[in-house]
Formats: structure tokens, sequence, C-alpha cells
DNA sequence: GTCTATAAACGGATAGAC
DNA sequence: GTCTATCCGTTTATAGAC
């Protein structure tokens, strides 16, 4: 049988974690305090440090969690059409994003609140996950199947020209999210000269 | 003659903003205290309070000042072939983001922290500047330049793809702005199917 | 316009009881 | 694991002297 309070350990850090991601990506890191983290998880204070050993380790966590997540669900194939490869990595790119938009978001704006350390070890990970799609341009020319000007460059536009549809969409709106792809589709196809 | 505490104060109340934009861009809006802001200045805390209201006020005119000054200096002729537009839209968006590249991401990440009011404000002065880009989009296609799925999706997705510029581009690096600028154009010329 | 001093609230983090 | 209580530094903003 379980634990009672074993249990409810078990609840209450994803829960603090689940609402620190919430209030952080709405109000900004600075701008939150640890009384308003608890309050929303319906705890005192004193209780969060419980899970965190204090408020910049749980944006580092946050953060780094975020990451590692995406770069281990994103599959490629490198023996696929490059083509291909980049429509899988937009789809992919596009779902997580809308899926998981503060978290998104908070991995591009609050890198500038972490100490020096964890700050590198983030950019580290977003630097893979850059590298994965420019893999995929290089191997394109290769191919033939794509003429871009400069690949990093293009890896990077491509990524903020996506993630950038986490500050418009909505769910219920206009546009659903396969249809969405498709356009950003058209458009990215252009741009990498396909 | 000049009085000495006049022309004083026509200059601090620029380096009154100018600290306060560096600081907000590189820290966040809640991260920077009013104490600093008057550090960097060489003043007291107290005499920040002579050149704005309050902490939010000086924020929303940093926004404001920067949206408005973007739209006033942007000139367009919609009688010129839309292609020749959007190449100049392309240049000065880059312009004038790697010129203010504070400024510019204060726009885009802070508007989280204004009061509804001002919020609304912003965001409407910068929904004009994205209706310039997407007028240029339209007129393209009735002109049969330019061939884009989505005329909105289209302004937004260049317009996140331009901005990310100012997330890597460091001056002195391995391209200056003008081979950046002409590596974009390939790619945007592309998207518009162009 | 700028200073010093201060009010009043809020910040992160810890101690000890249960 | 959670609560209450508290430490102590910092915050925004204001008052009054110069």
């Amino acid at each position: 049988m379980a634990r009672t309070q074993g249990s409810r350990a078990e609840i209450t850090g994803p829960l603090v974690r689940d609402a620190a991601r919430r209030l952080f990506a709405r109000h900004g890191y600075a701008a939150v305090s640890m009384r308003q983290i608890a309050a929303e998880v319906g705890l005192q204070v004193g209780a969060l440090y419980a899970y965190t050993p204090d408020k910049q380790a749980l944006l580092a966590d946050l953060l780094r969690s975020h990451m590692e997540e995406l770069l281990a669900a994103w599959q490629d194939d490198p023996a696929r059409p490059a083509l291909d490869r980049l429509q899988a990595f937009l789809r992919f790119h596009i779902q997580t994003s809308l899926e998981r938009p503060e978290a998104v978001f908070l991995s591009y704006m609050e890198l500038r609140n972490l100490e020096a350390d964890n700050r590198a070890e983030i950019a580290a990970l977003r630097r893979r996950y850059e590298d994965a799609l420019e893999a995929i341009l290089i191997a394109g020319m290769t191919q033939g199947s794509m003429r871009v000007p400069d690949s990093r460059l293009a890896a990077m536009a491509l990524i903020a020209m996506l993630t950038g549809i986490t500050n418009w969409y909505r769910e219920g709106g206009r546009l659903d999210q396969d249809r969405v792809a498709a356009v950003y589709w058209e458009m990215v196809r252009g741009a990498v000269g396909a």
C-alpha cells in the first residue's frame, strides 16, 4: 500500500515545476516570487524548498529538462531524402512548440537569468538542436535538393521563424495546427530553394 | 547663456532612458531596480522620479517611443514593384534591429510586464508594423510577383525570422550586416515564391 | 534637480514544531 | 512534507532640505 506522504511528494514535485513554468513564462523569472509559486500549488513558501535548493535551480531544471526532452524526442533518419527530413523537423518543431509553448518561451527568454555555468550548459543543448537542423540542410545541398546561401544562418532563420508561431498561435483560432504546418512548409521549401 | 540646471536636465533625461533600456534588455524589467538605473547614470534613486512618475511608465515610454520611431522611419512607396518594396523592408528591418537590438528585444519581451492599457497601446503599434509588411505581400500577389499561402502568416513568419538575427549577430563576427542581409534576402525571396 | 532619510511592503531563505 | 514564524536585505516611492 502506498505511503500517503510519499505518494503526495511524487505528485507535488511536478506540480511545483508546472506552476513555476507557467508563472515564469507569463511574468518573467525575476517578477515571480517563491510565495506566488507556493500559492499556485496550495503550499506555504517553506515547503517549496523540499523540492528545490533555491529559485535559480528551479529555473535551470525547467530549461534543462525541456531541452533534453526535445533532443530525446527528435528522431532523424539520415538515410531518408533531406527534404523529407526537413519536413519532419518542421512538423516536430511546430508540434512540440505548440504543446509546450511556456517551456519554449522560457528556454529562449530566461537564459540570461541563469548563472554562468547553468547558462553554458543550456546553451550547449540548444546548440545541439540547431546543429540537428543544419545537418539536414547540409545533406540537402549535397544531394542537390536544396540550395541555401549559408547553412548556419539558414538553420537559425528557420528556427526563429518556426518558434515565432508560439507568439500568435491560439488554440481554436483561424487555422489549426496542421494547416499552419502546411503553410509554413510551403514557405520553408521556398526558403531552402527546393 | 544656457542655464546649468536646465541644460543638465535635457541631458540627464535621455541618459536615464538609455540606462534603463540597456539594463532592462540585459536583465529583464523585473530584475532591474531603480537603484541600479540611478547608479548607472550617477544619480541617487530619488532623482529618477524627476524623469518618470514610476518604473512602469519608464518601460512603457521606451517601448512606445521605439515603435513610433520605427513606424516614422519606415518609408514605403506603394507605386514601386512589390519585390523592391519587400527588399527595402528587409534591409530596413535588419538595419534598425541591429542598430537598436536592446529596444527590439524589449519590445518583444517585456510587453507582458505592462499594465493592460499600456500593453494594448504598444500591441496596436506593433500590429501597424506587421500590417505594413503584409500590405507588401498582398501587393506582390496581386502583381503576380509573389505567391504566399497566407499573407498574414507570411508576414508574421518573415518578421520572426528577421528579428531572430538579433539573437546571434555579433559586430565583427563571421558576416557583416550587408552579407547577412544578402543571405536573408535570398531566403525571403524563396519563401514568398519569387 | 539632486540629495539624504525614511516609510511600508516584499524578496529569498531558514528554523523548529508537528 | 508541510506549517508557522522570522531573519534580514532589498524594493518602490515619497518627504523635505538645499
